[in-house]
DNA sequence: ATAGCTGCAAATGCTTTGCAAGGCC
DNA sequence: GGCCTTGCAAAGCATTTGCAGCTAT
């Protein structure tokens, strides 16, 4: 769990003024551990726990959280984009049949034999999903 | 270039009936090595060469051509849907600034210290994707 | 002949936006 | 007070679907 006043200071410090809407879907975020959520899925959490906010504001605010770094973004298949509390550098497993992202709990993977970037170009970021089906074993 | 015939058998192969506008649009995609499109972009591509045909065949043949094996489809960020040629096991370089996908041409990447997949389940692919910004330089 | 395609337009699903009312510093 | 934020409903995009007519085998 993280207090409310933690919860300030981080929004604060990233520059996101606490408002109220704001400290609520921060609570759900940042108080559970690591999460992977989708807009739809944090409003319907949101709004059964009380909250009561727009499907509106919850995308405005999966945003501004976005682009302050307190979230990241995951691209995993079309139409629908999940975001993540975890901001550090780290990868994913989707499980396809159920539309779950997790994360890879091992900070041993690294990528080698990778070519040289482009001219002019740096690397922002490097997204590796391992897609998991069913074992039809 | 594909002569049509190794277009027809290349369909067929794939258990794809070669229909005319799949025929041309193959013709497109097939024709000039590997590519990577949006369903807009070979839609505007192939209307320019003169090609007519629908927004909704467009997204029905890219579909087919994809569950027969022919294409590989890549996410890269919400609200689009790349399609590749190239359906061998390889990664990508996306250029963030213009929303351009490209092949990593080099075949000596290896990702190691992966942890043992969930139980159940097994690793359908691994989708890596380098993000590449503009070097500030 | 008949199962499968295509095109059109309407529908869908996710996300964004315009604008008036309200909240934060 | 003034600027930022919220909520609602409407708009926007990419993609899918229903259905009548057409095509490949």
């Amino acid at each position: 769990m993280m207090s409310s006043t933690d919860l300030e200071i981080k929004l604060r410090s990233a520059g996101v003024r606490p408002t109220k809407p704001r400290m609520a879907l921060g609570g759900v975020l940042f108080g559970n551990g690591d999460r992977h959520v989708t807009a739809e899925q944090l409003h319907s959490e949101s709004v059964s726990e009380g909250i009561r906010v727009s499907l509106a504001t919850i995308y405005n605010t999966l945003n501004v959280f976005t682009e302050a770094g307190l979230l990241r973004e995951v691209a995993v298949e079309g139409h629908k984009s999940y975001f993540d509390t975890n901001t550090s550098n780290h990868y994913h497993y989707y499980v396809e049949d159920e539309g779950r992202l997790m994360d890879i709990e091992n900070d041993q993977i690294t990528v080698s034999g990778l070519p040289s970037t482009p001219a002019g170009m740096k690397v922002s970021r490097v997204d590796i999903i391992v897609r998991l089906e069913k074992d039809a074993e």
